[in-house]
RNA sequence: GUCCUCGUAGUUCAACGGAUAGAACGGAGGUUUCCUAAACCUUAAAUUUCAGUUCGAUUCUGAACGGGGACACCA
């Protein structure tokens, strides 16, 4: 529908670039406008009186006519669109499984990376965050017809793993860490006690420097330490994945993702390309850097003083090597917002390589969980435990008085709606009343209303498809109109690469559905047509709930 | 010091340059003989400041103030 405005309107003005909003308030109609204002300023016109002169025209169009009982002007110019009942009651019809998904991007190929978690160390609320707006991001693309890889490029490598190696050597016991039951809280208790000694001891972080060396040149020791701590950490992100029902296309490493080691041997190609193209310049110390025009940004390390590699490096081998493998149109990585510059530097290297263009690399970064007092650190073991969320998240649910598998359910919803109700980018200080919220708007309320229109479906037995001549309420003519932009709102979202506003819209369509049930009679109606229409109506917006949080990766519970 | 971000009710967040700035939590008051009160209804409460661009600015530009982050051998 939105379509048809937008053609005729392109048809009517001879304007390349026509804006169709969707009003916040109904009262506006259900598409707006305002390019009678955009073409006064052009032309020197009165606007009101131009946009009148279009909704003349737009009257004569027998396609808008079919659709729109009522175009108007309103305000300084806007022209205002209303969909008539039969249509929006015929769009009713229309809500099944498949309703919201489009294949827009049909033939599109696009790699997303999230979750990303470091080996040896806590999978905390940080992580959930790059986890959960990943996931539900890779879903939005997937339900506007891109093909989408999910990739999972965990930190298995890098310095840390020397310092790691050594204070396991020093101060740990490989037979007891294995018989544990979260392996990896020993070793970040043990990568704490190595920066607590670093202090003290300045050759200690010499001592990691060599590890990892050690471990670049494939050292049996070293390697075999090193598998032990992926190995250690798998028990936990099993778990966790599991949990959040999280997994990763099966191409790469049979869904746990392609890390960073897998890149190791071939990054001596990137080197190699940089090289040719010229674009390594040594630094002060003897390390090899890329330098940016007009120091547009500080200079990007690609080779250590020492000969060893750095996360540019291997980002670059990663790239290179899904550009050779998959061709994608496009590369997500959700990860932090601190990493911010890092990814600016990386996608101009990437444009001065030659490997993609302008828009064809996102960093998708997100705020960070902080504490009031300051930032969580693995370092000083400050950290919020992702297990120890989940606990509380699921008491909390049971104290609610959902049980067993339900209760989990619901937990897991609250947790993922709290991430991917807000704006990615904005920082979130941590504080359990919030994570754990399950009023409002929140995961559990969306679950709730759909479980509220199963029982209603259920109580009332059998459902007639027949409505004719019903008399439409005001509450249910909002909740008709606003089921027809759900699959707009994807579109949106998609491109937009918002989650935040399907939870908007979520939010507001179940707002609509609860305040009708709780002011009009359906299974005790006596007129059997008003009834089934509002059987009918309660099953497309359990629906469009179900695929909504399909999408935003949340279960939806036929009870609670 | 340089760069990037953010600044909206008491709190946490919304609002492609649009129309009366919208929610949730918390506060005050109310609603359970169709379904499930994790709900619904009523109510008080906000755009950091100063300039500028515009028919129109929370949104864009500049400055100030304030929070967060990043800046060569971590990732």
């Amino acid at each position: 529908m939105k379509e048809e405005i937008l053609n005729t309107l392109k048809e009517i003005t001879k304007e390349e670039i026509i804006q169709i909003d969707i009003p916040e308030n109904t009262l506006f109609g259900d598409y707006s406008s305002n390019i009678a204002m955009i073409m006064a300023k052009k032309e020197g016109k009165n606007p009101y009186t131009l946009a009148e002169e279009i909704v003349a025209k737009l009257q004569g169009k027998k396609n808008i006519k079919l659709i729109f009982e009522k175009i108007e002007v309103a305000g300084a110019g806007f022209i205002n669109f209303y969909i008539a009942k039969d249509i929006l009651l015929n769009n009713l019809k229309k809500v099944d499984e498949k309703y919201g998904n489009s294949d827009l991007n049909k033939g599109k190929i696009t790699i997303v990376e999230y979750s990303s978690p470091n080996i040896a160390k806590p999978f905390t609320i940080g992580h959930l965050r790059s986890t959960i707006i990943g996931d539900a991001v890779a879903n939005l693309l997937e339900a506007s017809g891109w093909k989408v890889f999910r990739d999972n490029h965990l930190g298995d490598w890098g310095t840390q793993f020397g310092k790691m190696i050594y204070a396991i050597k020093t101060w740990g016991n490989e037979g007891k860490i294995s018989k544990l039951d979260n392996p990896v809280k020993e070793l970040v208790t043990l990568y704490v006690k190595f920066h607590e000694e670093a202090e003290k001891n300045i050759n200690l972080e010499d001592e990691g420097r060599k590890w990892f060396k050690k471990l670049e040149e494939a050292d049996p020791e070293a390697k075999r330490i090193w598998k032990r701590c992926i190995d250690w950490s798998f028990v936990e992100f099993d778990r966790i994945y599991k949990s959040l029902n999280v997994s990763f296309s099966k191409e790469f490493e049979n869904g746990r993702g392609l890390g960073e080691s897998f890149f190791v041997n071939r990054m001596s190609g990137v080197i190699s390309e940089l090289e040719e193209r010229k674009l390594l310049k040594i630094g002060k110390e003897g390390a090899k850097l890329v330098f940016f025009e007009k120091d547009k940004y500080p200079p990007a390390m690609i080779i250590k003083k020492d000969g060893t590699t750095l996360y540019h490096t291997r980002d670059l081998a990663t790239d290179k090597y899904r550009l050779e493998k998959y061709n994608p149109d496009l590369i997500i990585n959700e990860v932090g917002s601190e990493q911010t510059l890092y990814f600016r530097q990386l996608f101009e290297m990437e444009k001065l390589l030659g490997w993609f263009k302008e828009g064809q690399r996102i960093h998708l970064g997100h705020g960070l969980y902080r504490f009031k007092e300051g930032k969580m650190s693995t370092r000083k073991g400050n950290v919020i435990w992702m297990e120890d969320v989940l606990k509380e998240a699921i008491e909390k649910a049971t104290k609610l008085g959902s049980k067993g598998k339900i209760s989990k359910i619901v937990a897991i919803g609250a947790l993922k709606y709290n991430d991917l109700k807000r704006d990615p980018k904005t920082e979130i200080v941590f504080d359990w009343n919030e994570i754990l919220n399950m009023n409002g708007n929140s995961g559990p309320y969306l679950q709730y209303t759909f479980a509220r229109t199963r029982s209603v479906l259920f109580k009332s037995k059998s459902i007639n498809k027949v409505y004719d001549a019903v008399n439409i309420n005001s509450e249910e003519e909002a909740i008709l109109r606003a089921i027809v932009h759900f699959p707009e709102v994807i579109l949106i979202s998609s491109s937009n690469y918002a989650p935040n506003l399907l939870c908007n819209y979520l939010f507001e369509l179940a707002s609509k559905f609860n305040t009708f049930y709780n002011k009009h009679s359906i299974l005790t109606n006596e007129n059997e047509s008003v009834t089934s229409f509002r059987l009918n109506l309660t099953k497309s917006v359990g629906q469009i709930i179900k695929n909504g949080l399909n999408i935003l990766g949340i279960e939806a519970p036929e009870r609670m």
